[in-house]
DNA sequence: ACCAACGATGAAAGCTGCTGAACGGCAACT
DNA sequence: AGTTGCCGTTCAGCAGCTTTCATCGTTGGT
């Protein structure tokens, strides 16, 4: 690699993350120690960014620039940044995944943002709060675009999932109970079902009010999913449905 | 290959990479090293490029998206909001109409805000400015998202396409030559000819300065538009040129 | 149709500047 | 103070740059 195409993608990752230590920079760039240093010296004088003790920190704008409509508009909770937080440390670098709409997955899709993926959504939003990011490759559904919840749903939509294959998909849910997990909203619930269908591991997000009330339309069985993501106050008789159900639990 | 074909594929690879070494554009264009070189030279005073240390690095490379969108739309606004007006008068209530990307376009579907009708797009600008209306109905292509143009594209979108069927296309373009419709970027093509093949009615939104300058990939043959819309500066031969192959020419 | 002039092309030569490894010094931590 | 890890410097090796030149195809003129 050349040392120009070096210097850009140091950019680049800088867009990502704001520090970045040598060791992952030799390795990223397949280049020396020596080479990389330079490198860093000459985004210095640049501006670009500042030398510290084994690495650099990006002097850019701050980078929750993607996002920060999440911020203004939606306003995250704390459980479900949290949620958000541990969820996304399951996804590792290089998989495909599938996020639905909903403002729990949201949260897990701020938290993916340093994060070098594969992403299809349905979901405008997340799309919007993701699009900037280099390490990202970003797939829509496309579909009929609900207006109201701004994400694309109907056949359009579940065709194309179908012709897909993804590591891992997560989701937000309506209500989960010992019949499995159900949403109100009838529109979304056929593409929520050809998610689950083209995804290796099927990881909910749900914070604990989602337990115990019931739902309209079913989505899935228990059985259909591996993970459940939510928070420290769930109840344990839930837990207990879940895990003997060999559910893997979470809770942040 | 000849060096003016050779440079024009150079602007395109381009589009998509904002580092080129020389060992890649040897391969690809399957010239020698010195005939590259003098390539980079040419581009380079052109402002196209900058050389660099082995290879280039392109300088059209906008670090900020929403930047060049904004000063595409800005540049020759006037004209492009009137021949948007224009193109929009020709479109009736009811009609399922396709909108692709582009400025111009994007100029159509603001005056399209007031008509009931069903539209489908690729473009993420266009979907954000019309969503919110009751009176349109949204259908989005789908595909991956190309964040440089912000518009769906590949093979997910050109199914979607195939699957519908549009009483009218409105597209912009790159380029208008004798030998047809043609664009720049390699990338929307198969999109856009995908739209064309299920419009009923193709309309062409472009200025006068798209005409006569010669576009690299052949979008359409002249043949396959029903209609033009540009502005007064247009030159009489390319009016005559579209009206003696039957295409209606409108002038905003 | 032929030939000369021109520009474009690709190969070779010599030079420039980048690269990675090695070494010694310095900072942080024990 | 000792150890570990990081930094800056130096230097040989080589990849890439510029220049030059022979060759080829094209153009324009006779």
């Amino acid at each position: 690699m050349k040392a120009a195409e070096r210097q850009l993608r140091i950019r680049q990752m800088f867009e990502s993350r704001d520090f970045l230590d040598l060791e992952t920079l030799c390795r990223e760039l397949d280049a020396s120690e020596s080479s990389v240093r330079r490198d860093l010296d000459i985004l210095e004088q640049e501006k670009i960014l500042r030398r510290v003790y084994g690495g650099a920190v990006s002097l850019q704008a701050p980078p929750s620039r993607a996002f920060d409509y999440a911020v203004e508009s939606v306003r995250l909770s704390d459980e479900k940044d949290r949620i958000g937080r541990l969820a996304a440390g399951l996804i590792e670098d290089g998989q495909t995944v599938i996020l639905d709409g909903g403002s729990t997955v949201a949260a897990v899709a701020r938290e993916l943002a340093t994060k070098s993926l594969h992403i299809v959504t349905n979901s405008l939003p997340i799309a919007e709060g993701l699009e900037a990011l280099r390490n990202i490759e970003l797939t829509l559904t496309g579909g009929y675009l609900d207006p109201r919840h701004r994400v694309m749903l109907g056949p359009f939509c579940e065709q194309m999932l179908g012709a897909i294959r993804a590591d891992t998909l997560i989701m937000g849910i309506g209500s989960i109970t010992e019949a499995g997990f159900s949403n109100n909203n009838t529109l979304v619930v056929g593409s929520e079902q050809k998610m689950i269908e083209v995804a290796g591991k099927v990881i909910i997000v749900a914070d604990h009010t989602k337990f115990g009330r019931g739902g309209m339309i079913p989505v899935a069985p228990l059985s259909a999913v591996h993970t459940v993501v939510s928070d420290k106050d769930l109840a344990p008789e839930y837990i207990d449905l879940l895990r003997t159900n060999g559910i893997e639990v979470l809770l942040a």
